[in-house]
DNA sequence: CGATTCCATGGAATCGATTACATAGTTTTC
DNA sequence: GAAAACTATGTAATCGATTCCATGGAATCG
């Protein structure tokens, strides 16, 4: 048992207790002479301070919380890495808690972590089941405890927090643009849970790049799935079989994009020929496939180091102002020249023009 | 700022802080009739414990630390996942920490760790750079100071420390005696970092394999690369101009299988037709893949809860067994026949036989 | 029925650090 | 050269819970 405390490194190095605190912990108020001794004491005695001890009379714990919905998402362990390097650098433990798109888990989470006295919490917010913008009684009194928050890639519109999003209107126009350009007039959108403000802005984007683009808005032509893979599996047949016949879609986020394009692969689609994908967040897997997906993605390490600073910002006081990054658009291989009449075009009569 | 105390409560149950102590932490020695009072109370005020408080007298702190080398890596994360889910279950929460492949960045979370008092600790271990088997300085301080751990994945030949492995020797006979079947008898390997204990043995249980099947084994057909996507591509390369011209390739994990296919298909290589692919981690990109990859998979949730259940054995005072799952092959139609002469084979001899 | 055990409870010590306050010694200032 | 201002240090209070110990009252026992 490491039972080396303090008091230890104190009497070893001759000195009182208030000291040694003071040294080990940069007190300017330490003579050369002592500093040396302390210094030389808790480095033969191997002292480990006890954060417990420490954080009960400072009230600093040196720790954020990270929570996101899901830690399988490759979305969101890229933003989980960047806030970690970030706060590592500068100083900080990140404590990453994973709610699993699911609201009492998060709240477990947030209870743990009030409970822990963190400095700071960075978090993608979940919306209450049916109230999609009202947070959860946990939140609300992490809130009202005085802990720093930052919201990240989500937000809740009743909430007053700093919030880091993304903003998907100009990448989702210009992806819209050059789908309109290749032929492209009904093009289907597989979005996420209405709980998670992402899929609202993805799909209201969408809509809005249609209209900016002169296109129909076609509700017909939208399939709500929940950002993981097998919602995207089942998306891509509900398109196989949809009566209008889509020949491009949008998709939005990466887990339902490998799930529909392992669906589109066993049914024999040509991806990029008879069906044009695009697809929110650039992994590595997009670049994999054949044809490499087209993507509108995300700087989730700009986002993530936006966020820990907006955090540390708050945490000294300052109100930061909400950060929106602008999304990307990447145009590859999977998309083509819409087939023109013909073929799947059965008795859908082209919308007037 | 949530100043309210369990003294707080105490006062308006009109009790002593001490009972109200017992009523929370579930004490037997209560009185139904204060134990109402106090419950009443906390809810009332909204009382939340102080951890570090609780833990600094009580030297538990119900939390115990993950540590993973890489979060973004898909098989880390599903682990990460598991492990979380189980100690969840048990009431115990989980510190998630990357140490980025870098044992510099391994130490610093571990010296957190003992700081924070943790309970336990699963880790994959990191060897040093040069001494593989050789832990670093803060983990034999942390193990020194009766923190019980559990290694996972990987483990160090030195460190009495219960493990959780996977033994790939079976699921790689399998995938060799089905590659020599179609005619392969010039196998590549893109394998792991040597400080990777994970990597040796699939190295070694590769060679095995080779030789259990009555082939040869050349080490100019085995590339060192680093668990990571990049590693994977410049090995593809290296596959492709490689004087022997491999038929097949086995691939230790899966970011360097994304990197190798993703210049494969730049390359234009007719995966499963000119070139036979098995890669370790079933992750669902393979599936996506065209063809789907055959895998090696482990059984990365099982892992996880039995480390969490070792872990909790450890904490009780037992020295659980080590554990070794086996792993799984899936031949998929990544896989045919081996081209028999002909096509890219200009002036690379067949060697004897 | 007196003695013993059991229970619920409160007072106070405790965990291991930090820090307010007091003090003695040193330096600066007018 | 005396007053004022630092400086380095030690003593003791403190953070907020848990837990040891003592106590008074109720239940059990012989």
């Amino acid at each position: 048992m490491n039972a080396i405390t303090i008091k230890d490194v104190a009497k070893a190095a001759g000195v009182s207790s208030a000291t040694a605190s003071r040294v080990l912990s940069g007190h300017p108020a330490t003579s050369p002479a002592s500093r040396a001794k302390v210094e030389a004491a808790a480095k033969e005695l191997g002292f480990v301070p006890n954060a417990q001890a420490r954080s009960l009379r400072s009230t600093k714990t040196d720790t954020i919380a990270l929570l996101i919905s899901d830690v399988r998402n490759p979305y969101f362990s890229d933003l989980a890495h960047a806030v970690e390097q970030q706060a590592h650098a500068e100083g900080i433990m990140t404590f990453i808690g994973n709610a699993n798109e699911d609201s009492a888990q998060q709240d477990d989470f947030l209870a743990a972590m009030l409970s822990r006295r963190v400095d700071g919490l960075i978090m993608v917010p979940q919306g209450l089941g049916e109230d999609a913008e009202r947070p959860s009684g946990m939140l609300q009194r992490l809130i009202a405890s005085g802990t720093p928050v930052v919201f990240v890639d989500r937000s809740l519109a009743g909430v007053q927090v700093p919030s880091i999003t993304a903003s998907s209107t100009e990448a989702l126009n210009e992806a819209i643009a050059t789908l309109k350009h290749l032929g492209h007039e009904k093009i289907a959108f597989i979005g996420g849970p209405d709980h998670a403000s992402t899929a609202r802005e993805r799909h209201r984007a969408f809509d809005a790049a249609l209209e900016a683009n002169g296109l129909d808005i076609d509700e017909s032509l939208h399939f709500a799935g929940d950002f993981k893979a097998g919602s995207g599996a089942r998306g891509a047949r509900w398109l196989l079989d949809h009566p209008a016949a889509p020949t491009a879609v949008v998709i939005a986020d990466a887990p339902m994009a490998i799930g529909a394009l392992t669906v589109w692969r066993e049914a024999g689609v040509a991806i990029g020929q008879e069906l044009s994908v695009i697809t929110f967040d650039e992994v590595d897997a997009m670049l994999m496939h054949d044809p490499p997906i087209s993507t509108i993605s995300h700087d989730l390490s700009g986002m993530g180091r936006a966020a820990v600073a907006a955090l540390t910002a708050v945490m000294a006081g300052q109100s930061p102002e909400p950060e929106e990054f602008i999304s990307h658009f990447t145009q590859r291989e999977s998309l083509s020249r819409a087939r023109t009449g013909a073929a799947k075009m059965e008795g859908t009569p082209t919308h007037e023009s």
